[in-house]
DNA sequence: TCTGGGGTCCTAGGACCC
DNA sequence: TCTGGGGTCCTAGGACCC
């Protein structure tokens, strides 16, 4: 139906996507574990697999599965712990590689995959697989990590076509590690796609669409936009249309600043007492605001979260000008606390901030009560001042700095104070020093 | 087989303003 | 006094992604 009006071809899109990253990752820095199983994510009741090898596939362990599972179904799979810090380093590596490549736009996916828009630079349908053969080298060479690579015209298509190439283990796919999918091949290839496989279909959108017979992407193609705006929500509804009519084309976006930060913690029991969860939501928050600090951000919103054993979240939000460090943080999140509605047992707890900006851009500051500033206007502003007034968190951190962690910290996480030792657990688990 | 931690985006209702 | 429509912000809840 397109007819090429010149040599450029159409093929922009390239999703790259790194084979069982942190399992290689651990493969990688520990050569013995070349070609054995590996699972890879914490060990509690309550942990799952965060990334496991093929040969651990072979078994049946999947990313997600419950450890436990995963260990009872390959009791001889090698366990290693999370080293996220090693994960960003490898994945930084990546990310550098493919913005050296002739992309007009690098779109990272958290540590392991990108999109890249070859933009002006797609030159021929041939010099596009060559160019996605080349990166895969690279990465190989460079890295010591295999990838697969999906080419085609649009985004989603480009995503499910690396993710086709993944599903092969890589001894059958041996050099074929990536799939063109060219504009005219689109509707063939997604046609018969499970829409619950279409990125950004959930379990729950797929039983949705499963409720009023939709099972394939080719379902779509003659439902009414109304029929899926009511079942879905307008936005979710669109685009699908769009994408089973081959009209969707989503841009890729070069990485934005963050828009949030979150602690979470999950208990390997349900907990019960709430001067417990008090504790925590406190620890959480300390945890937070020092982030917030070392960060040099500001916050506009405080998020404490509970999820009950169900696994439905309730949480209380409230905005303000700008908090920043642990104890401003600390102080909102245990207000929040205190108004969320009781709940028989919690599992999780989370404490989050939003609306992120750099603390240079912001002149508004906590101040100390007591005459540090000018005392005129508690959070009084902090610009044309002969002395910058002292914020809490300032001297919080700083007597942190000095004398560790928990030199000071809300009275609620201490030992006897309710908290009964809680609080260092969740110290520990955060990987603060105890000290 | 009962499901981590860290994120993004969407929806819906209410307040408030023009 | 009653009516309208639109825009924006805030909050709570959810779905989804890696």
């Amino acid at each position: 139906m397109s007819h090429r009006v010149d040599a450029r071809s159409q093929l922009r899109i390239l999703h790259v996507d790194l084979d069982a990253f942190f399992a290689a990752v651990e493969v990688l820095d520990e050569p013995a574990l070349a070609g054995r199983p590996v699972v890879v994510g914490g060990s509690g009741p309550r942990a799952v697999v965060a990334s496991c090898s093929y040969e651990a596939r072979r078994f049946g362990v999947r990313s997600a599965m419950p450890m436990l599972e995963a260990l009872r179904r390959c009791p001889e799979a090698v366990h290693r712990p999370l080293r996220m810090a090693r994960y960003r380093e490898i994945g930084r590596a990546f990310l550098d590689l493919l913005q050296a490549a002739a992309a007009d736009v690098v779109e990272p996916v958290g540590l392991d995959e990108a999109y890249l828009d070859l933009g002006g630079n797609a030159r021929s349908d041939r010099a596009v697989a060559a160019l996605a053969q080349g990166l895969r080298r690279q990465v190989a060479t460079e890295l010591g990590l295999s990838a697969a690579v999906g080419v085609a015209a649009h985004k989603h298509v480009a995503k499910l076509a690396s993710r086709a190439v993944k599903r092969l283990p890589p001894v059958v796919r041996g050099e074929r590690g990536i799939l063109v999918v060219p504009p005219e091949a689109e509707a063939d290839f997604l046609g018969p796609l499970p829409l619950a496989a279409v990125p950004g279909v959930g379990p729950v959108t797929a039983a949705r669409l499963a409720g009023i017979g939709l099972h394939q992407v080719a379902d779509l193609r003659t439902v009414p936009r109304t029929v899926l705006r009511r079942r879905l929500g307008q936005a979710a509804g669109d685009r699908l249309l769009a994408l089973a009519q081959g009209q969707l084309d989503e841009p890729v976006r070069a990485s934005r600043p963050r828009r949030s930060i979150s602690k979470i913690v999950t208990f390997p029991s349900d907990v019960e007492d709430r001067e417990r969860l008090r504790g925590v939501v406190a620890v959480l928050a300390q945890a937070l605001g020092d982030q917030l600090a070392d960060e040099g951000l500001l916050a506009r919103s405080v998020s404490v979260g509970l999820r009950d054993p169900a696994h439905r979240d309730h949480h209380r939000t409230s905005s303000s000008d700008a908090v920043g460090g642990a104890w401003s943080v600390g102080r909102q999140a245990l207000a929040l606390f205190d108004r969320l509605p009781g709940l028989p047992a919690v599992r999780a707890v989370e404490v989050s901030v939003q609306g992120l900006r750099p603390r240079n851009e912001v002149v508004q500051s906590p101040t100390l009560p007591f005459g540090c500033g000018d005392g005129s206007t508690p959070g009084g502003v902090a610009v044309g001042r002969r002395r910058p007034p002292v914020s809490l968190d300032a001297v919080a951190s700083k007597l942190r700095t000095r004398f560790g962690p928990r030199a000071l910290q809300p009275a609620s996480t201490l030992p006897g104070a309710g908290a009964r030792g809680l609080a260092g657990g969740v110290v520990g688990s955060l990987g603060l020093r105890e000290d």
